[in-house]
DNA sequence: TATGAATGAGAGTTCATTCAT
DNA sequence: AATGAATGAACTCTCATTCAT
């Protein structure tokens, strides 16, 4: 990562920026060479094809990540009084949020191509997805510990808070583009605690 | 719809199965009509162009289904007392999903494919959403209306009910392959109506 | 072999003639396709790749000469009186030699591609090696049982008149040219019958 | 020739080495700057390209061998007795073939490069083949003037001595592997004397 | 309507060679 | 003299599409 050359650092930026633009498929590797401003041949001296490029890219998107959320999850459900819970869970997703919208890129790439093409790169997607949802699940197995939480299930609400998360960074960032981060912050902070609060 | 020959039902289904094995980009038209077991330039006699047979698919499937979720979401949050709001809310769960484990192939492709591929089919895939997601907000207002709901942004609400159904079905469908729906419904239900159920 | 189309037929004409020119590896499938004045893509409805074809056109080879050598070689060394054993031995070669011109494109290429391209085409070249040796060796051993040849290791005599038969063809017809076969064919058997004739 | 670099020195070993190992085409000169254990651009202050480091790997063996060829060959059919011929002629065959052993891989590449490569090394293998042939029939020549021999065509009894020569070495060395060589000469020794030995 | 051989643009990849350091 | 990153032309092979039968 650190002794990595000029030419190496703007072949994968190329790339994801191709990537992201065009899809794995249907970015050619001269997309991404004149993206670079190298010639053709130079890229074959950094990849030895357009596969590993991409699963270098996912590799170093996971392990970077890997730890941040570990740390950051960390603290999910804690808290002693009902406001600090709230305040913990609301700078958990701050945090979520920050680190997705900071790999905004390559986390859509990876969304993108993992569920795409065929399972090329199926693996990798079910990896970072297990890797997300066992974290989440073993901060909702302590709030229920902890007396918290009141519910049965914390390998299904995993699967529930992850695809909110997902969806909802995915919408809003993706597809809507401009949002203001912070309403969605509180507002997901609000369902997961009390989903739609129905009073019957 | 309707005319539609013996060989044109044939590549429809070849094309639906090997885009739901291969992925759009790695299906050959040859794969479509070796599954369909007609010659290759039969292919061109119903379909333009392999994008067009997409297409057309994606296009059926949001026909059938548009007329079906409109009707079954109606009743989403109707109901008098508790009970009858969540019994509503869990038929409706039903429903969906037994609408989506009916489409389950072209419902995996479309989401599949929808967010791959570079913006190919992005439209489709958007117009989709946005069909899901007006459905959905329209029922959580009426919910709010009638005082049973208190949140303050249906369209938020809205996406992420549809992230929650959407990654459910995913996951525990196509990536853990568990048909257990029953009790995911139940679960669903409790998550939408109370969140986490947290007591500070 | 029948069922040949056109196409194909102009294909492995084409490439026997362009492997001969210009080597195997030399030979692109460009000028292949260009010399039986098909599409580069029409190469690929026939033949999986430049090995493929090659395999294919060394293979065909050796099946029609195999039937014909086991044949013609049944005789080498039959015969009651001296004449006889002479005349026959005459008429193998004549044979030979006939087949080696008529098939002379393909068994250059074999001869020469077989010991070439690092051992690509190794197994072909030692495969067609050992089935000349084998058909050789026998008749001399014939010979010996006969009491006409008087040599006691007919593997390595086998080998001397491969050696002798295939540099012989190789340099008259090829590098030469044109050459007198007839006379070749005379001195040949005398040569095997009798070596250099020394006598102190 | 003598002022040559330990650099370049490596350089040609390794050349020698990897055409050996994988023929001219299939080396890269990746291949042979690895062996050598020096820098890519490093193959370029020392040879021209890599046909020419090829040839100047010939050109060097031919030098040397022609000088050592001329010596050996000298003696072939020479001697007053019976026993005196068949022992100078023992002791050609076996200089010849220490002379091969000697040389093994160059010899190897050179025949077989020669005639592969659709002619590329086509002049210097004809070289070679030549200056061997003129060798031998001026010998052969000498034992007819000289009453051993008889036989009317030196020249086409070169090429056959040639063949037997060059194909069993090739044979023995390089497809079997078999290195007792002295039997072998007795063997070559008595065939080129007096063939298989006929009596009608 | 059905066929399937033919097409050819365009993809990924290789590697001999160059040249600034 | 030595380096090795950069080059780019040239290669093999793919596959959506066409069209004569």
């Amino acid at each position: 990562m650190e002794g990595e050359s000029r030419t190496q650092k703007a072949l994968v930026k190329a790339a994801i920026d191709m990537f992201q633009q065009k899809g794995y498929q249907m970015t050619r590797v001269s997309d991404i060479v004149a993206a670079a401003g190298v010639a053709q041949g130079t890229f074959y001296n950094y990849f030895r094809s357009k596969e590993m490029i991409f699963r270098e890219i996912c590799n170093d998107f996971m392990e970077q990540v890997r730890a941040r959320f570990v740390l950051r999850t960390q603290h999910m459900f804690d808290g002693e009084t009902s406001d600090e819970v709230r305040e913990n869970l609301h700078a958990v997703i701050r945090d979520v949020f920050t680190i997705y919208q900071e790999n905004l890129a390559v986390a859509e790439l990876l969304f993108r191509e993992g569920i795409g093409n065929g399972g090329l790169f199926k693996e990798i997607y079910e990896d970072i997805l297990n890797l997300f949802l066992d974290l989440i699940r073993e901060q909702v197995e302590k709030g229920i510990a902890k007396g918290f939480l009141h519910i049965d299930d914390p390998e299904v609400a995993a699967v529930f808070l992850f695809g909110m998360f997902e969806r909802t960074l995915f919408y809003f960032l993706l597809v809507r583009k401009n949002r203001d981060m912070e309403k969605l912050e509180d507002k997901l902070a609000d369902f997961i605690l009390k989903g739609l609060s129905f009073e019957g």
